[in-house]
Parts: structure tokens; C-alpha cells; sequence
DNA sequence: CGGAGTCTTGAGCCCGATCAACCGTGGTGG
DNA sequence: CCACCACGGTTGATCGGGCTCAAGACTCCG
């Protein structure tokens, strides 16, 4: 059931919010306005709606302007797995090449707008704005590292270490999108989210939090994430590797 | 312990043998020679060596020409989780961007030959070759949906259903490759390296193949396996997703 | 105020981990 | 040539983390 609400170029590209941050990597006034050519709308969806039917094939290619989303697998028995959340600035759809079918659906989480492409012309970018072209590479590499964290993960940590490794990281993301208004994150997911993110039964995942949250690494109620100790968080599951201090798009 | 032996264009693109697959995406000879005068080496390592090393700055990206090989990522207590299995064609060190440290290892299983090309020279390809830099997307589009697939193996299948999928996917990445040479393929993991890819205890992982043979969907022996019921160990898996039967790279 | 979705808590169980031998094979050096 | 050892595979016994089932509480919303 789409809500589709097509406010076409509501939010020019040169005064994207998102170009803002430091974490997003700077294009040239060219580039930019080569994208807003590109763009052929917004689009606006409520919490729950589907974005990407898996196994079905769609022509666009989105971007994720504001809001919360994820990507999934699922299974014909009614198992799912989470394979990552997107926050903004994150592109969707990207995997599910030229005129394959989807091969993982897409949810938005909360209300989210989207920036919506045609596949057709992806390849324009690579004839026209190689970096851009080079860019949209490199979101790709990077998406893939994510997915390898959330690996590791699911295959190696305990339900604790899962926990906490995922808060951490999410509370790491939102921070650098400036998405924080002090100490304080409004987080969509459920229990049950995370628990399909995570390989774990919604009940453990329950209880999971509940021990984080005495040993005061965190507070989650209601949709609001605050308290968050992500030092200790990312001690507790093993995460040593240095934090990224570099620009992240 | 690097055992390299430099064996300078000891492979001509023009040649190789990848290029006979129909698995393999077809370029014209202007884009083969460029590739060949961007290949600064062709490298042997044997089983066992340290590929790129987790956590280290490497300026070579390679492109796997034989052999088998592996991603993986350690943490500190010695848990480790191998991402996924590399087969000829594939890249290897496109995930950690020019300058970062990769953020995982990279080890040989079997002795692999590797085509070498320098980091720096990557841009020059999204300049000069658009078709071949969509390639390069491509590729690292198609590794993370194949890392999709694991993160739901580990996450949200049982032991039986995990070892059955990736056996069935192993087979059929190199059925396409043409590695099987009547009904039997030279196999280089270990039931540890099973194990580690699957989220599984060696122990536990023994006893599951063991449950496999004695249903009659594969044999595995002495680092050789044949006799997969591909089939039969997709529909155990609940993979019931149609094969791909288009081109692969 | 009712209902649906989410969160919480308890009890019991099972899948897969862990610990600990033991076997077979292949490589190595005395 | 054989003693030795390292490594991969196999088997048994036991343990425990996380699942399942089930019921109840809270929150939000129409």
C-alpha cells in the first residue's frame, strides 16, 4: 500500500540538508546540479511501507533523503533477517542490478522521503561524471563493510556483544548525520527489529537489553535511544578497531 | 610468509582463460589491453599465505586468476568469521579504498595466482573505461548480495540448512567456472573453515556433514567433494530463489 | 474505551558449544 | 626406515545460551 505523495524537486539538490554534514563527501556545483538533473522526484512514504518488493524487479533507484529503512531477507517459512539498516544519504536499491529482479526487500521505518532515479540512466553518470561514477563505487564498498560488521556479528558474538555492537553502531552513524539532539535519538526499531537484525528471538533480545541497560550502557523506551556509553558499548563487544575519523560519503 | 614469485605476464590478458566462461562478462580487446597494461604483476602464493593482512594499508588490488581463497575478520580473543570464499574472477581488496586499511584479512586455501594492479590506477579506469568502472560496481555489487546471502544463512538457518546452503552455493559458483571435472570437485576448505563461514563449532559442523552424507546429498572426502544434489540441498536449505541463469561477471 | 502492537516475565527445553579423547594421514628429521 | 609430530577428521559426554511457548503489562491510537 504506497503513499506515494510526489513532491517533485521539493528539496533542490544544492540545498540538500545532507551536503551540510562533514560526513558527506563535498561534490562540485556541476555534480550537483547533474544530480538534480537526474532526480526525477521525492517521495514520501509512512512507516511500514515497502520500498522494494523482494523479488521483484523496479527501474528505480532511491536515495534515502530523511527517515529510517532497512534491507531484508526472508524466508518462504516467515524467517527474516535485517542485513542492514539505512539512514540517510544511503542509497537503495543499488544491488539489485539493471533489470534483475530485487533480491532482498526494502522497509521504511519510519516516515521516510526518498530521491527517486531511473537504472536507465545510471549509466550516463559513468560516461558523464566518472567521480561520481567512482563515488557511487565507493558507497558500494562501503555498504559492504557494514554488512561484513553485521557478519561477524551474527556468526561470532554472543546475544550481549550482538546488542551492544549494534547500538553502538547505529549511535555511531546517527551521531556523525547530526541526527542527535542532545544525547537523545529518536530510534524507530523495535525489539523485534533488532532481534531479526541480529539473529536472535525477539524474547532474548528483550532480555539482552535489559542487562545493558542496568549496567547503564544505555536507555531505550518508547522509540527514544539516550545514555548511550558507546565506548563502553564497543569495549563490551570486542570492537577494537580504531573509529573512522575520516569523511564518511 | 610470502612466497612470491614473479611471474610478469606470465598470463596475456588477451588469453586468459576466465575470459573462455560464459560466466564471465565478454569486454572487446581495446578494454583486454587496457587491463593488461594496467596489470603490474602476476603473483603465486601457496596455501595457507596471508593474502592482505587485517588492519593494513595494501596499494595492490588483485583480481584472483586460479586457486581458492578467502575474506575473513578476527577479533582479539582468536573468534573469527570468514565472510565469504573467493573463486577465480574475483576481486580481492576492492572494500578497503585507496588509502584505508583493509578492514579485513584475505588468505589463500588452496595455491592461488593472483593478476596485480595498483590502487592509483583505479581512477584511471573510471576516466578513460565508464564500461569497464559499471564492471567494477557491478562486481562489488554482486559480492554483497552474495554476503546477503550468508548474513541469512548465519542469522536465520539451522545448522543443517547453513552447511546445505553453502555447500549447494560453493557447487554452484563452480559448476559455472567449470572447476568440476566429471561430477567431482577439488574442495580446499576444511570443516574449520566450513565451521568459521557458517557461524558453527569444527565439532558441530562434522557431525552436520556427517547427517548430509547419510541422506546422500554430497560426498566429502579427503579435500575432494562430488556427489551434491544441488537441488536437494537448496530445497533443505529453503533457497527457493530461481537460478540465475544470465551471465555472472 | 477497546484493540493492536510492543514490551516484559516465567518455565522448560533443545540445538549447538565445549571439553576431551582418539584415529588416520602425511611430512620431517634422526 | 622408523619415530615423531602436526593437522584434520571423528566420536562421546556434558553443559549452557538462547529458543519456544505462554501469559500478562504497557503504550499508543482511533
Amino acid at each position: 500500500m504506497r503513499t506515494e505523495q510526489d513532491t517533485l524537486h521539493a528539496t533542490p539538490c544544492r540545498e540538500c540538508p545532507l551536503r551540510r554534514l562533514p560526513a558527506i563527501k563535498t561534490n562540485t556545483l556541476d555534480e550537483i546540479d547533474f544530480i538534480q538533473r537526474q532526480k526525477t522526484a521525492e517521495i514520501s512514504y509512512r512507516a511500514g511501507a515497502a520500498l522494494v518488493q523482494e523479488g521483484q524487479r523496479d527501474e528505480r533507484l532511491f536515495t534515502l533523503l530523511s527517515g529510517w529503512a532497512f534491507r531484508f531477507k526472508a524466508m518462504p517459512d516467515g524467517r527474516r533477517q535485517i542485513l542492514n539498516f539505512l539512514l540517510p544519504g544511503d542509497l537503495i536499491g543499488m544491488q539489485g542490478r539493471l533489470f534483475d529482479e530485487a533480491p532482498h526487500g526494502v522497509e521504511a521505518l519510519s516516515t521516510v522521503t526518498l530521491c527517486a532515479f531511473t537504472r536507465e540512466r545510471t549509466w550516463d553518470v559513468f560516461r558523464e561524471y566518472p567521480e561520481l561514477a567512482y563515488t557511487l563505487t565507493w558507497l558500494c564498498a562501503h555498504e559492504e563493510r557494514m554488512i561484513d560488521d553485521g557478519l561477524l556479528s551474527v556468526g561470532r558474538r554472543t546475544a550481549l556483544e550482538r546488542v551492544a555492537m549494534l547500538i553502538a553502531h547505529l549511535w555511531s552513524r546517527a551521531r556523525q548525520l547530526e541526527m542527535l539532539a542532545n544525547g537523545v535519538l529518536v530510534f524507530p526499531p523495535t525489539q523485534a527489529h533488532i532481534a531479526d537484525a541480529l539473529g536472535l528471538s525477539a524474547v532474548h533480545t528483550n532480555r539482552t537489553l535489559q542487562i545493558l541497560r542496568k549496567r547503564g550502557l544505555l536507555a531505550l523506551a518508547n522509540g527514544v535511544l539516550s545514555g548511550v556509553d558507546e565506548l563502553g558499548l564497543k569495549r563490551l563487544a570486542r570492537y577494537d578497531l580504531p573509529e573512522t575519523s575520516r569523511p564518511l560519503y
